[in-house]
DNA sequence: GCGACAG
DNA sequence: ATCTTGTCGC
């Protein structure tokens, strides 16, 4: 199957104007199910390096019965944006997208670390990615950025809706017992009820997902051999 | 003005 | 995110 098309990216853009494309993209994501059968997962994450200055994202492909990996790839790019709460995508989208374009095979979903929806403008990096490529994408996040939540229950399925401004625009999934939950959102094509099925899919004991915390050590592991 | 604030 | 070792706890 060929890789989708990838826009060319205006990413050297002011705040302001960031701002200005998210609110324009917004309306683009979708966020009902609209996806095919899943076959593989991949999670994508981004590190840095040179005190950061230079921006590393790995993308792990999995099998999803399995959760065993398929492909591996790896892309550094020199950062040129800052980093701004609510703006994230404009800092590690360039990095992510070069990453993306090494894959032989598109993966049926996209976990992405950082939020989907449940942001102020409702384009979280997962979203903005999602749209952009136009693939099915979930927004997995350590943390929260925006709404507020009812305790969760410590056990592994656990989970609550977050409200921000009077909408749901996530949940906080208690992934395993005894860590902070995760903030799963909608990224694109993909609805928050099948999103939350999909992350406890791919939990294996570890507060993060598998193509997480894959993408993670493989980032992390290539940092030590090339320093 | 003060506090919050994905990675 | 990153700078950083050992250490407390399940």
């Amino acid at each position: 199957m060929p890789l989708p098309s990838i826009p060319p990216h205006p990413w050297d853009v002011s705040p302001e104007a960031a701002m200005a494309i998210q609110h324009q993209w917004r309306e683009r994501v979708i966020r009902e199910d609209y996806l095919g059968e899943i076959r593989t997962v991949a999670g994508v994450d981004v590190g840095f390096e040179d005190g950061g200055r230079v921006a590393r994202a790995a993308v792990v492909v999995l099998d999803f019965s399995a959760l065993e990996p398929r492909q591996k790839v790896l892309a550094r790019k020199v950062v040129t944006f800052p980093y701004i709460p609510g703006l994230l995508s404009f800092r590690e989208m360039p990095v992510i997208l070069e990453s993306l374009a090494q894959l032989s095979e598109w993966p049926d979903v996209l976990l992405v670390d950082g939020q989907g929806i449940a942001h102020p403008r409702r384009l979280g990096i997962a979203s903005h990615l999602g749209v952009w490529c136009d693939i099915p994408t979930v927004g997995v996040a350590k943390s929260r950025l925006v709404g507020q939540h009812a305790p969760v229950e410590d056990r592994p399925g656990a989970w609550q809706p977050l409200y921000d401004q009077g909408e749901v625009v996530g949940a906080a999934l208690r992934t395993r017992s005894g860590v902070k939950p995760v903030y799963v959102s909608i990224g694109h094509r993909v609805s928050l009820e099948t999103a939350l099925d999909l992350v406890m899919r791919c939990a294996r004991g570890f507060r993060l997902p598998e193509p997480l915390r894959l993408a993670h050590q493989f980032a992390s592991q290539f940092e030590k051999v090339q320093k």
